[in-house]
DNA sequence: CATAATTCATTTGTATACGAATGATAGGAA
DNA sequence: TTCCTATCATTCGTATACAAATGAATTATG
């Protein structure tokens, strides 16, 4: 994953960092403000708004890093949401195509592409419920069960090269608010 | 914005919550384990693997909150995104297409598509860089400066009631782990 | 039992989001 | 000036992600 390059007043992106190894010095980024003064356009009765201070934002730039470090690292060629769903499955035994989503928070309609996409990996089979004729159950192909063990480890490896920029103990407060917030 | 419905064995998708006003008391949300006993697969030597503590699942969850919050309360019909991009367009003034990408983020292509629905909605104007060829500059039009105001207040609006399952000191020390992560 | 409500899978439409490629333009180097 | 490189905007392809709607099957309700 990479995106164009950048001239140094814009942000650097994820792509352009390495990301390789574990970095215990954090460059200069996102949080850096991109304009010098941001009250500028902002009448002097209003608070200041600065868009890299604002959660939402904050969180779409760590998704997008993470997502850039699991890619560059997912020699299995999954995205972290057919990831999480083999994780699940892998879990679960076997369920329908909406509960699996609902395992991993996705929709039915997206989920339907992510299964099919594992479908034509040959990680997962669907067959028709006999009890249930409106559900299709997803299981593991052998294959599919095949690769858990390594998927599991490089999930972790992935969660810790995004959590390098922080201390131990600032990984643990961050999981644990994060575990809140959602 | 919502999703099919739960049973309770299942993540409460965010859409199923009120997200209207502050709440004091969590529910019973992502973090509780979805599989009681999730090394049910995993073998005796394995480390226990569990996804609802990955960082970059719970980025997505949040992510994910965070865009419900923004979409129940964005009464003007804009995007995370588009709203990051009007922003930081009344901060720079005027910048070419891919400048405002990198200053929120986003990549040439996806910009392109972002700066389109602006320019359908009326809130931004393109027109071409009489000193290069290459560039188109994007601009608010007078509607688009009229709304800056009320989109600082939006935004602000939106991160307080994302914020708010978390105590005050809570949520800075978050903002600060995010900023470090990023 | 018969009807109503729910669930499931699916499809369509829209919006990020990124990789890769392309043609046009600009700027620096030989 | 010529060539090389970089940048810009654009397009195509793929993959989430969600809203809304649909038809089929199931479950709940009267």
């Amino acid at each position: 994953m990479s995106l164009p390059g950048q001239t140094p007043d814009t942000i650097a992106l994820p792509s352009r960092r390495p990301v390789t190894e574990v970095r215990s010095e954090r460059p200069a980024r996102a949080q850096d403000p991109v304009v010098a003064e941001n009250g500028a356009r902002t009448g002097p009765e209003d608070p200041p708004y600065r868009l890299d201070d604002q959660v939402g934002y904050l969180l779409r730039l760590a998704n997008q890093r993470h997502t850039v470090i699991f890619q560059d690292r997912a020699i299995l060629a999954l995205t972290p949401t057919q990831f999480s769903a083999m994780i699940r499955i892998a879990e679960a035994g076997s369920c329908s195509q909406n509960h699996l989503g609902r395992l991993i928070a996705v929709d039915a309609a997206t989920i339907k592409g992510v299964v099919d996409r594992l479908r034509t990996k040959r990680l997962v089979r669907l067959e028709k419920d006999p009890n249930d004729g409106r559900r299709n159950l997803i299981s593991l192909t052998p294959q599919g069960r095949d690769r858990i063990r390594s998927l599991r480890a490089m999930g972790q490896r992935v969660s810790d090269a995004t959590l390098a920029p922080l201390r131990p103990d600032e990984r643990a407060v961050l999981l644990d608010l994060l575990r809140k917030l959602v």
